[in-house]
DNA sequence: CATGCAATCACCATAATTGGCGATTGACTG
DNA sequence: CAGTCAATCGCCAATTATGGTGATTGCATG
């Protein structure tokens, strides 16, 4: 197995200085490149090739996360881990959705770290329970209008809208449910008429923003 | 202190009555309920009175997932953890979405299972890694745009799309942008085309989801 | 047991969409 | 200046969707 190349972005200069060292002297594990600020970051990574960017979440001028998300419109493939101090930093939040792949505290041992930078190398998420916490409510909140209005749809009716929501013609959600053709058109017509709406495409909108159905998947 | 109150709903006799057992005697919880399958879930929910509901994810019949919508329907307060013998269940993740607070896997200590409902009850989330990290990855794509590829749609295809998202039909999109029927027919056939779809539905679901139009959020 | 409601199906007429074949104009580009 | 492409428009045929008015069955509920 080759290195894990590691790139360090902190302005803090002893923290930079013990991380280069760690790095450097554990198998399994090379240092890429060192840097205490985000100045020239496209063209540092591109030339210091890391697999695993180290980044602090507080440094001057450019923000660990305005970093990752320029680091991400470039290199969306790179993984980025967050180095803090505090686990309820809001710029944790932000980072995350920015698009970095975990966050360790400053404050654990270099063991944890070294696992972290491992964790995240093999495509896993290293982060608090906290953290991990919020992401799931707020995931949960996003997918689930939980008391989004009641328009009263019966079970059936919901089936039937999803299906159109994938594309599905009379004929499709039919076959797929083994109903009549005339069946589905009276299901449909039901529905238009819950959701006051007049057409295919309306009906469809509409359950996607009120999020009758869900998408994702 | 008062007791965590926790409800059963478990096909496996077996199953639950170790856990009767261990809810009725382990201080600090204590028994609400226990039921085999989910017929009048919700008035057992209500008789029960349960802090923590403990649901089966596989169950016939009415499956825990569909469980986990109708008590999420009626009481959106409850906390619930659902029980599942393998962690790559696709139903897991149905389960987290419609609402469930977290999961633990059958063939972990009973000492675990405590510590989850305690877990649960305390605002929580326990969960495996490997379905933390899945939550964590499309909570980021759902939350970043990222690079949206690239559709080659012209201003004109998607100012068309734009309106279809609206609802709009071929004649009031003509009306809308003073072009005559045929033009929008035309815009839209180029429309499908490029996006490879074959009717308005599609192309207004794919529109939401590529984020080739903006609206809500 | 009447009442309502969900789910199923049928028929009809009209409207809308879809896909195919064109065409012309103007702007930009190598 | 020839070629490309976006935008515009037209016609035709087939398919699909929409809205209306029915009907029957079975289930649940008071």
């Amino acid at each position: 197995m080759a290195d894990i190349r590691v790139a360090i972005f902190d302005d803090d200069k002893r923290i930079r200085a013990s991380l280069e060292i760690l790095f450097t002297h554990t198998s399994g594990f090379s240092l890429a490149g060192s840097f205490p600020d985000c100045k020239n970051l496209l063209k540092n990574i591109d030339d210091a090739k890391p697999d695993v960017v180290l980044m602090d979440i507080d440094m001057p001028e450019i923000s660990g996360v305005d970093a990752v998300k320029k680091i991400r419109s470039k290199n969306p493939e790179l993984e980025i881990l967050m180095l803090t101090v505090f686990d309820d930093n809001q710029n944790i939040f932000e980072a995350i959705v920015a698009g970095a792949n975990g966050y360790i505290l400053k404050n654990r041992s270099l063991d944890r770290l070294l696992e972290a930078v491992k964790e995240v190398h093999e495509g896993g998420t290293p982060m608090s329970a906290s953290i991990a916490n919020k992401v799931f409510k707020l995931f949960q909140k996003q997918n689930n209008p939980a008391v989004s209005e009641d328009y009263k749809l019966s079970e059936r009716e919901k089936e039937v809208l999803a299906l159109l929501v994938k594309g599905a013609s009379y004929k499709m959600v039919g076959d797929h449910l083994k109903i009549s053709y005339d069946t589905v058109h009276s299901h449909i017509k039901n529905i238009y008429k819950k959701l006051r709406v007049n057409s295919m495409s309306e009906a469809v909108v509409f359950a996607l923003k009120n999020r009758l159905v869900n998408i994702f998947i």
